[in-house]
DNA sequence: GTTAAATACGATAAATTTTATCGTATTTAA
DNA sequence: TTAAATACGATAAAATTTATCGTATTTAAC
């Protein structure tokens, strides 16, 4: 109920870990999973997917690593859970509307606490977050 | 990621078809179920739950059934979601601190966005979601 | 060139959580 | 006494999340 996943707690680890350091510093996903004993490789995934999304910057190569590459103040929670784990609804019947229930009657409660935790999502940024 | 359960929309679901009826009349969890294409014996959970923490009433026998007894504007959808699901965390290290992270370094973080999730929910009433 | 250390990623297995079912007990008005 | 309702623990099924595996790609150092 209202959980968030490790994907995204690995992804969090990964930002703070990677604030601390000097701008240029690369951080190997290895060096991260070591340091809070954490899955290299679901780490990994989480790494390569805020890269894709254009959040950190992954360098490849013998000497590789990430880094961050976005302005974290700049970045909503609601826009990072989303670039993580896809559109953000406490039941899919917010989007897909597959719904079995016949003549269903909370639709708009559900939406209106949906539109509520957005909100509050998107008045956070990933900076203030992990700073 | 950040869902809410079946038992939750079906005490919704249960709550919203009891406001629209007359204040003593009774709504039975087979008619409910049937109305809104339901597991019966799950609503029937839903709705125990709700009674046994006073939001609904129960009356047993022949002539049974259900009905609102508490004053939904005195209910945050926090209480309520907590009352049939227990205590609110996106993760579980919020309340029991087994975490198996050393040196974890997103404990602060992850209770910033509780916190702020919490205080959105309280901030909602049960009346204002189900009208 | 070759090699070693890093990222990239799809497929699939394991574990966990959620959802549903079953069976039985209890209550009470007709 | 019976029928219709709530009450509830145990367990099975389904869905989702989490983890692993295997392989490919990139690139700096030697």
């Amino acid at each position: 109920m209202l959980k968030i996943t490790r994907k995204v707690e690995y992804a969090l680890i990964a930002l703070k870990h990677m604030q601390s350091k000097e701008g240029g510093c690369l951080s190997t996903a290895k060096e991260i999973a070591y340091q809070y004993n954490v899955p290299q490789q679901l780490l990994a995934k989480s790494l390569q997917q805020m890269s894709k999304n254009h959040i950190i910057e992954a360098i490849k190569g013998i000497n590789g690593g990430y880094r961050i590459k976005a302005n974290l103040s700049g970045i909503s929670l609601k826009d990072f859970f989303e670039k993580l784990e896809g559109p953000l609804g406490v039941m899919d019947c917010y989007f897909d509307s597959e719904c079995q229930i016949s003549g269903c009657n909370v639709k708009a409660p559900i939406e209106r606490i949906n539109d509520n935790i957005r909100k509050m999502l998107s008045s956070m940024t990933l900076k203030e977050v992990t700073q």
